[in-house]
DNA sequence: TTTCCCTGGGCACACCGACGCGCATCTTTC
DNA sequence: GAAAGATGCGCGTCGGTGTGCCCAGGGAAA
């Protein structure tokens, strides 16, 4: 399937305003109601939108520090690999988590509420990860881009 | 303000299934439907929840790449801290973008098509970035977790 | 060129559900 | 004990949503 600057522009808006009713989608992209009716249905089928969430101001939490921890294994073996993974997951304060290449093995990113309660974090959660070689800590200051879609996907002007 | 349970599993249902209906979330809840459209409307005005957006399928668009990018700065002077944030976040493929502390001063999160579109990223994007001293890339070989909220968040019990 | 088909758009309508209000009840706190 | 806050029920209204139908435009085949 091959998506229209019109799809874009639908897509674009519902990454602001999900809850936009379709009357109010139609106007602001230049269709009828029934029209983006059916181009919101198609894609929603066709797994475009995968979901609909509510963005929560995590600082209300009091979580105002992001932290970049660099984990390594002992070893890459499979099993260890997978005992990492399977553990990484239930950790309550892991946001990110990627498998590397280079040097450093994982990567994660963590939200605490400060630099004590990372250390209880670190002490608590990230400590207890099996086969863990090293963890290397690196405090964020401030956030300068926070996107959860890259503006290049709007940008692309098929048909 | 402070939250109870039942506000923190409308957050939590919400950032989820952000359409949801007053009557849908009041059942899962456990609250009728007046009561939920109080609560989400006191958590929307004080600023909980920041807005509903749409997750997209990025992998849909060819974005299968995520790269961790380091870059250094020439110096740490003011300007050029406002220089490059200036234009870092104007590079489309950029989705996060982290001052750090420590030795590396900027930590970037880029999505591409692939290693050959990373490399245009690198030459039309990342290159052209002021004050920049070096650039050191990660490819991510796997996502092992992906959250918006940490679910640490849904767990704190207080009333 | 003409005709047919097919995809996508717009209009109108009807139905169903959501939403918001008012009021009574209950709990909690001082 | 009283007041304030929160809950639940019921209602009416409003709006959204989905459907059917017709139209326009473009492509293909005759």
């Amino acid at each position: 399937m091959t998506l229209d600057r019109k799809d874009l522009a639908i897509l674009a808006e519902l990454t602001t305003n999900a809850r936009a009713s379709h009357t109010e989608l139609a106007n602001k992209v230049g269709l009828s109601s029934t029209a983006l009716a059916r181009r919101q249905k198609a894609l929603e089928d066709d797994g475009y939108i995968q979901a609909y969430q509510a963005a929560l101001d995590l600082t209300l939490f009091g979580l105002t520090t992001t932290v970049l921890v660099r984990i390594a294994l002992e070893s890459q073996s499979d099993d260890a690999l997978k005992a990492f993974e399977a553990e990484v997951v239930k950790c309550p304060s892991v946001v990110r988590c990627f498998l590397m290449s280079g040097t450093d093995d994982y990567i994660l990113i963590v939200l605490a509420r400060d630099i004590q309660d990372f250390e209880r974090i670190h002490r608590t959660e990230l400590s207890r990860l099996p086969r863990v070689a090293r963890v290397q800590s690196s405090f964020a200051l401030r956030d300068i881009v926070n996107r959860a879609v890259p503006t290049v996907v709007f940008g692309e002007t098929k048909r």
